[in-house]
DNA sequence: CAAATAACTTACTACTTAGTAAGTTTTCAG
DNA sequence: CTGAAAACTTACTAAGTAGTAAGTTATTTG
């Protein structure tokens, strides 16, 4: 059923993702994506039609990698304090290479997020909270983990730091991100 | 040495924060402030002549806005956590007009800004962030506030959950955002 | 081998963007 | 009353934007 099979809609996937992380949404277009893939702009749209197709299967793919994180961490002998590392390496990646994570970014334009778009961003959202909630109230239990809030609370709270703080990262400097990172494993281990 | 003095440039300044805080920097033209000013375009470009001037004047704006909240906390008899709660009343005030900070905005486009408005934008997060740590500093000192972590990186722990406290509160409804002021009330303050 | 289909390219449109140059109106200073 | 200047409007440009319609090429399947 197919003729020539191409790697080029995972291409266009991942170089998406990656404008979305170093410039925002609405600072990329189709002609800087075919441009780098030495394709033509019309390309990109036999793939993605429009660009709020392109987000919306960007934001699933985050989804994705993040359900891939949680069964990951379901395997047993992960310590609540590895799992809560593991989240926030992902954060230390980005931050080494001058990234915002996609929450931070697409977030920031939500008002002018196509429906589509901010349906998928709202489900991302509540899916990494519920993972941290998770590892934060099992670490509690387990006494591995230390914290006055609700394991709720405690997540927003965690959540917020880490995305604001690669952000923050970009303006005034990596040691302040590398602070907040500290701050979080010995608040939580003690 | 005028001729017919007008209120035009304050209200394009107005309005441009109100855009960048609604939609964003890259998501408002000229257009859009000429409509809603009922003035034409090039009247924009008469007080701003390029996007990026209008950017940097109001950035500047808001530093000048910090530096007057600053001067207010400074009379005697206010205390430590008054000041925190100024502060973050500041930020209630935009989550409730669906708004963000300007930090968090203008933050996540910081790779496509011009130089002007990065090195404002440095400014204005130092001063905040510098605000914020001599209010924590003073008020750990009197016994008025208690944190484990150094003034400095509590005062970033602070902006980043108050800052991506108020884009949370756009995805996922604005009792996150209340939950965040109460348990930065109750760290500090007990 | 033929037709169907995937994966494109070519060539275009309609629209929006920031920005400019030149002219107009209003008001005030001398 | 006459410049001069502020505060615009009119009219325009060049570049970039998303998006589309139609044609091309390569490959696989019946």
């Amino acid at each position: 059923m197919a003729a020539r099979p191409t790697d080029t809609k995972e291409s266009i996937l991942r170089l998406g993702m990656e404008f979305i992380q170093t410039y925002g949404y609405h600072s990329f277009s189709y002609a800087d994506i075919a441009k780098e893939l030495k394709i033509k702009n019309a390309a990109v749209h036999y793939h993605f039609p429009g660009k709020e197709d392109l987000l919306a299967e960007i934001v699933e793919q985050y989804i994705q990698r993040y359900h891939e994180l949680a069964r990951s961490l379901e395997k047993p002998g992960i310590s609540s304090r590895q799992k809560i590392q593991a989240f926030i390496n992902r954060y230390t990646a980005l931050c080494e290479h001058g990234k915002i994570c996609l929450i931070g970014s697409v977030g920031s334009d939500y008002n002018t997020l196509p429906e589509k778009a901010k349906v998928k961003l709202t489900e991302l959202v509540k899916l990494v909270l519920g993972l941290v909630e998770k590892v934060l109230r099992e670490g509690k239990k387990k006494g591995e983990l230390t914290f006055s809030e609700t394991a709720r609370v405690k997540s927003i709270l965690i959540m917020t730091n880490l995305a604001a703080g690669v952000q923050l990262a970009r303006i005034t400097g990596q040691q302040d991100y590398t602070a907040i990172c500290n701050s979080l494993m010995k608040q939580l281990t003690g």
